[in-house]
DNA sequence: GAAAAAAAATGATTTATATCAGCTTTGAAC
DNA sequence: GTTCAAAGCTGATATAAATCATTTTTTTTC
């Protein structure tokens, strides 16, 4: 269902130059493309879930993947989209809990697999993997502290700003093309709002919008909003 | 004005046990005492703020540290309360950036100071506190995604009840002991909310309060109003 | 120990946002 | 191309929580 037998090379990978292996010698390239392995994912496939044990790490070759928390009501909170190049899944296997949180792909995917073994070895005798994954988890783990206080003290127009600048710089050139759901859930508030807030953005000439995908066309409009004061 | 030459000894240091330095051996404790200097800080007094280049890592001998981080208009976001025996302010060290939270002790306090170029030392060259640090950065970041669904999804109410299990933790057995103001940018509330909720749960019984200090009394309704459905 | 300052508490009012209910459009499947 | 389910949208209403304005209590300072 989920396994496809197409082998992408690490070696031609187009995107390791994005990832934490970008600085790999070609034998640890060699013996990276060695012990992962590829599958093919769907839309909305789960890679993990929230309290089930790690087993390895997932390197996004093709795809987005949302990254979320459950709350107590079974409300997805997204905590992070995570881009072609990103690793995934590996903070849990370092502090030896099961997940924390659980990851599915937003668009059909391609996307290895390195067991924990494996990866952990890596990092053990690579410095510059080690590094690199030490300078990541202190980076997000910065970037956590921010959406918390945007969470915490920012209205939900100003985070919907926010959201949508971060998106942009995910989607890249492309538009931004996410259920309402989704981006209600990573903004933090109902659907209902979050759509009422798309109509005025839309209004007031920040964003373009065809059906479901979105385009920011007013950044420096959005900036100011999810800046400072959005009132 | 904060620096007392009154040294503490890491050998005989009593919290070192709870510390990422607790399986060190004997001469790199020895080796620690050397290059770390020792300091005595008033309640209240910062150890750094956002923005600033980190030069190393404190660790909390005594007393307790707030991590905050500022919105735009200048009220904390606190993300973090440090306890005795933990390091604070390795984050921004691994990520080469400047700080993005600020740290205050909330009491006087003793907290010593290892210089990034020796704390950068000891973690390439000891496997056990390198891996307590990935381990401690990766769970924190697991901690900052419940903290976000719960900033997101939960009410103020479900909030403080999850707040104050949290604080009867750190303050252990002895009474919480936290201004309103602390205790709201922590829930991430308005100060007057959060005296009003407090009166509510001391009605309830829930908690004791006597001046500012605190004391858990319910703690399984405060379990069940912060798990689950607290309307 | 009185005076001043800071923190805590209370009351009245407003408002942003959730919730509920119904309707419409879109895209998928046959 | 028609049918059906899911996603998107709109309107009405309720409410949790912010804000503003005072008052009271506690803590600090001289």
């Amino acid at each position: 269902m989920e396994k496809s037998h197409k082998h992408i090379h690490c070696e031609t990978c187009g995107v390791r130059n994005k990832s934490l292996f970008s600085d790999f010698s070609e034998e640890d390239v060699h013996n990276l493309d060695h012990v992962k392995s590829c599958n093919y994912y769907k839309k909305n496939q789960g890679l993990f879930i929230e309290g089930s044990i790690p087993r390895g790490v997932y390197c996004l070759n093709k795809g987005k993947v949302k990254v979320f928390a459950l709350g107590d009501e079974g409300k997805e909170q997204i905590i992070h989209i995570a881009n072609e190049g990103e690793i995934i899944g590996f903070r849990s296997m370092f502090s030896g809990e099961p997940y924390r949180v659980s990851a599915t792909t937003l668009e059909d995917a391609n996307i290895c697999f390195i067991h924990k073994d494996n990866f952990l070895n890596m990092i053990e005798t690579n410095p510059s993997l080690r590094n690199g994954v030490m300078r990541e988890l202190s980076k997000e783990l910065g970037d956590r502290a921010v959406l918390l206080t945007n969470m915490a003290q920012k209205s939900v127009r100003e985070r919907l700003a926010f959201t949508l600048l971060m998106l942009q710089d995910v989607y890249d050139k492309e538009p931004i093309n996410l259920s309402r759901e989704d981006m209600a859930n990573l903004v933090g508030t109902a659907t209902e709002t979050l759509i009422r807030l798309l109509k005025d953005f839309k209004e007031e000439k920040f964003i373009e919008v065809s059906t479901r995908k979105i385009e920011v066309v007013d950044r420096p409009a959005l900036l100011r909003l999810a800046g400072g004061n959005g009132h």
